[in-house]
DNA sequence: ACCTGAACACCGTTCAAGT
DNA sequence: ACCTGAACACCGTTCAAGT
């Protein structure tokens, strides 16, 4: 607590993990280099010394993210090894979890906060290994049929669209309580998934 | 141009159409408070005569933003009355125009930028008319048969995160060039939408 | 090399005052 | 009723200076 932070030995990534913690406690409308830097403990300039400007600190922070999402994808993966189609189903659930239970973060990852005039590279590679732990769901639904024929990645394409608008939807309020008071999301996303499946998947 | 702008005469949507003027002119970091009242030629405490907070206008420029969403789609409808297919594949089509033609508004309108405290009816009752335009297209292709039975708001919804799931990662620059490089984006729409469909639908 | 503090041009919001 | 201008607490970014 009283520690000398000057020289303190990592701030790059204390200043990652302090902007995580500040989408996670406070919500994206607080999150600003300052009050990074508030929370690290630095002075608001000191940031500077290790992220070009607010941008790339924030594209840290998604990277972050990303990680923290494959992470839970590839969980929900291993716990049905063998069964791709309960993999599918787990992956879509996880990634809806995710979305909900860390709604702040997962809107810097993919609502733009972040605008990509520049590139990110590590942003760049996290994001397409977490599309390649889906490709790979994909491909293994389709080798035993459960999935129909089709070019892998753009198959994996559009059940990442589906999933991913459902929740983004969810996530602003826009899905008619019609159909909320009805069906459960959990049911919805069932659903959605289903009309890519040629045998029923379940949970 | 030289008019006395004291007593503005409809100040309220005069602001509204600046802040659509700098959305499609200058982005979505350019929108704030005192940049729309400057571009209506008024003082930067003006606005608060007639939006009690920013949060209130962008909640009136979300409103005219899907206006023109549901101008747009009640335009592909009608050029394809009594073929509910084509009428399916054109609302797809022109949902994601606009959301590439007029990213920054579409945005404001679905990436949290509105953060839904408050209700904002307005608001409320063009989102609804925009999703039952979808739910009638939905409705007339079960009658057809090119969409399978199951309860029409459920698979608008579906339909919807579709389309809205696609269009988003394409802005946020997240789909494979994989995918990208072999098939433009109006075929990875048709492919989603076709995933839906029981008979082959084309353009 | 890493961090501070003053400075600058912005921002949202409030409020007394002007017409 | 509608708008202005000063004021306040924020923000991102720069830069000379400190250790």
């Amino acid at each position: 607590m009283a520690e000398s932070n000057y020289h303190h030995g990592d701030l790059k990534n204390a200043l990652i993990a302090a902007g995580v913690e500040i989408l996670a406690r406070e919500g994206i409308a607080s999150l600003s280099l300052r009050s990074v830097a508030r929370r690290a403990g630095v002075s608001h300039s000191a940031p500077y010394a290790h992220f070009s400007d607010k941008q790339t600190l924030i594209a840290a922070i998604s990277t972050e993210g990303f990680r923290r999402l494959y992470s839970k994808l590839d969980t929900a993966l291993n716990a049905h090894s063998a069964e791709p189609g309960r993999q599918l189903v787990a992956c879509g659930q996880a990634y809806m979890r995710f979305a909900l239970n860390e709604r702040d973060i997962f809107k810097v990852m993919f609502s733009g906060v972040l605008e990509q005039e520049k590139e990110y590279p590590e942003f760049v590679e996290i994001s397409q290994a977490t599309f390649q732990l889906l490709v790979k769901v994909v491909d293994a639904c389709q080798e035993k049929g459960i999935l129909r024929p089709a070019p892998t990645d753009l198959l994996a394409t559009a059940i990442w669209g589906q999933v991913h608008g459902l929740v983004s939807l969810a996530l602003e309020k826009q899905i008619s309580h019609t159909v909320l008071d009805l069906h459960p999301l959990d049911e919805v996303l069932l659903f959605t998934l289903n009309q890519f499946s040629q045998v029923p998947l379940t949970l």
